[in-house]
DNA sequence: CGTCACATACTCGGATCCGACTAATTGGAT
DNA sequence: ATCCAATTAGTCGGATCCGAGTATGTGACG
């Protein structure tokens, strides 16, 4: 009857910044910008006036105004209702509280990286451990720049510190299995055949 | 003209089974399941029939037969195409080679931990790491189980590998957050406003 | 003072995703 | 013999996602 409660993260980043000041959609998108929560949830203009309707429906947040300035579309000024506030806290806790599974390309791409040669694999990810490198350098450098400069809190930063860790985890795996093939410690198959291993699956 | 070219991980998959072997579509659901790559890939039906359509537009895969045994829906069996073989190849390649973005569920929680008090914050932090815990070491169990008994060479089962070493990662930053909270090198900010900071973005 | 580029603000329609459903068949228990 | 449950195989339609498009306003520059 209500078509289910909002799920898209993006509609979590919504309620959040409606919890600071009510905001029409526009503005929204332009702040995450700002503040680079565009690297923590992905928003693009389409998704987000179907996240904001949706959350209307649910009743999570509501229209305040809409006001024309000049001949430019009218803007809709939204703000968080009573039920937004806590179903935002409940869901935010939730979201922390438990793990969600997740389906990063690349467990995809692993998955079927023996049908790769050998040595393409080895190149593969060798050019992958230099991304990532540069990538966890470049974010320990604005992390760094950041916080020393007292521009924001640490707590502010966490979603920055945990993608730092989570490269650098993925960093140091790349580079262990990139030293174990060219040492002979994982053997390839002739044939790119895979075999059916049946691993143990939670009843 | 074409639809755009297949981007759905599970496209991947089913690529990936062909080359093993001409296959009707139930069949590759069933095989990806008794594999546990359905830890991989998301599989649903729905999705998996409509991947299937979309690889045969591409021309990347084609149907071989219609066979309808007894009076049941007739079963279509999909092989490869040479096409099929040169982009699963160069789609592997490049899965591996470039890190792709992704927005997991979490980090989008993290970029409001400060909305949650300090203590419900912790709370749920430590039921979290409680969850990675079991997972690692339920993980760990079955990669022993299957690595020791043969059952699969390691090759197969460096999804599983990396998966565990990234849920590690991840405990080991939030058992570290929780510290830092408890020990109070984590500042909390009185009321949940968050301040505008503009994290450096990339020109 | 015309116009070219950019910013503002939102709409639209197609592509994709996926849970729920259909429908026949096999295999035990009763 | 019969009936329920599980298995086999695939369809369907609604929900969601998102890139491209629309249309106006503003400022700079010659």
């Amino acid at each position: 009857m209500d078509g289910g409660r909002p799920a898209n993260p993006l509609a979590l980043a919504v309620l959040g910044l409606l919890l600071e000041r009510p905001m029409h959609p526009h503005a929204m998108a332009t702040t995450l910008r700002e503040r680079g929560l565009d690297q923590a949830f992905k928003v693009t203009t389409g998704s987000l006036y179907d996240v904001v309707r949706s959350l209307e429906r649910a009743n999570w947040i509501s229209a305040q105004e809409t006001a024309r300035v000049g001949g430019r579309p009218a803007r809709t000024v939204y703000a968080h209702t009573a039920r937004g506030r806590d179903e935002f806290v409940a869901w935010l806790d939730e979201l922390i509280r438990v793990p969600a599974k997740e389906y990063p390309k690349f467990i995809s791409a692993i998955s079927y990286l023996g049908a790769l040669g050998r040595q393409p694999a080895r190149d593969a990810l060798t050019e992958r451990a230099r991304c990532l490198s540069a990538q966890a350098e470049q974010a320990r450098a604005v992390w760094r720049e950041v916080v020393d400069s007292g521009r924001a809190p640490r707590l502010f930063m966490l979603e920055a510190e945990y993608g730092l860790r989570m490269i650098e985890a993925e960093l140091t795996w790349v580079g262990q299995l990139i030293a174990d093939i060219d040492e002979g410690r994982l053997s390839w198959p002739a044939a790119g055949a895979r075999p059916a291993h049946d691993s143990g699956r939670t009843a």
